[in-house]
DNA sequence: GGTAAAAATTGATGTAGGTCAACAACATTT
DNA sequence: AAATGTTGTTGACCTACATCAATTTTTACC
């Protein structure tokens, strides 16, 4: 199998038991693109037609309220990406997705998706795995942003999500937690000392 | 068709084209309860098993945070109900489903579900509106509660889910913008009063 | 390898919304 | 219709985190 189609075959693997014929299928329509970092794959106000995998890179979600940049997500190399209200629903996205490292994406358009789910028979499962698998991500996203402090968001985040606690930086790991990046950094460093006093 | 069941019906109109047939076989399987305010559908915890349908009444999700009831959802009549990663996975609820009216739910087991899924031809469209239609909406909370001030949260609130505004008791639509109730007292007054003077 | 840009740290100060507590207005039960 | 519980309002005070701004550290680029 050709290299760069790996990671997206393995991914594949693991949400649904696609046959050797279907995915050769699947295959033909693919369509490969490349970004810089800075790059956008999405601004506010487009209509987001693709269905993205980021096969290398990673790419950011966020919007901008009162002025403010707030990151929402952010989509690691092995995983599916898009503006779902806007792929879905074809209205423009609330969102901008940008690349936060030069990144090589996998995509499909909403009719080869569409063509996905009528020809193959393991199309609507699939489809069907990964909403689901998307949804409960964004339930933990939510949840773990409600009203805990910000100490215990930065917590919950580095469990839920310690691949992003790795590799993501730590403004927008901040973002993502509603916190500002100089109380990210207070939080880090009281993390990091051996508990002085707390009285 | 019996009268507790159209509002099932249409609803499943608005979000597939089920054929009659189809309709009758989901129908053979369905399963009825009514629950008094204030009991439980789910807790924390328990493996929710079932996919409910609010025919009457509404039912509350909420999660307890630092000893704290954090409501993130009311579903309200017409809409379909669950603790997702719990039904999905088959793992404990992290949330609490609650009735905060006395209300009637029609509901089908997990097994049932995947009946309905592998069986009736238009099973999985079905399913993949459903869950299309539910990640927007909780795209939706998520983005409105980000880093907006109160006030703002509140409005967007108004605007994105009318009903609820008008239906749901202010204690519950209060957390679910996470404010207190004695902030969301102070927000409404201030709406209410004709603009006094902002300095 | 030197310079510029981006990211992270730190200090001083401000404020939106939380907390606590008392009370008022409705609802519900008996 | 009295009693009890629930929901919403208001006041006085407080704190977690934001803001602003200066500096250091790290990364990226000719």
């Amino acid at each position: 199998m050709k290299e760069e189609i790996q990671l997206f075959r393995k991914t594949l693997n693991r949400l649904s038991n696609l046959s050797n014929d279907s995915f050769d299928k699947l295959y033909s329509i693919l369509e490969f693109r490349s970004l810089k970092k800075k790059e956008f794959l999405i601004k506010e106000g487009e209509i987001c037609r693709n269905l993205y995998f980021v096969n290398k890179g990673m790419v950011r979600t966020y919007l901008i309220q009162d002025g403010i940049e707030v990151t929402t997500w952010v989509a690691l190399a092995g995983n599916f990406d898009t503006s779902a209200h806007s792929f879905f629903k074809g209205i423009p996205s609330l969102t901008n997705l940008q690349a936060i490292t030069d990144c090589e994406l996998i995509f499909i358009s909403k009719n080869a998706y569409e063509q996905v789910l009528s020809t193959l028979p393991e199309g609507k499962d699939l489809a069907l795995n990964i909403l689901q698998e998307y949804y409960i991500n964004l339930e933990n996203m939510f949840y773990s942003c409600l009203s805990l402090p910000a100490l215990e968001r930065y917590n919950k985040l580095g469990e839920l999500f310690p691949e992003h606690f790795k590799c993501v930086p730590q403004k927008y790991l901040a973002s993502m937690i509603r916190v500002k990046e100089a109380t990210m950094s207070r939080l880090r460093k009281k993390l990091s000392q051996p508990d002085t006093e707390e009285v």
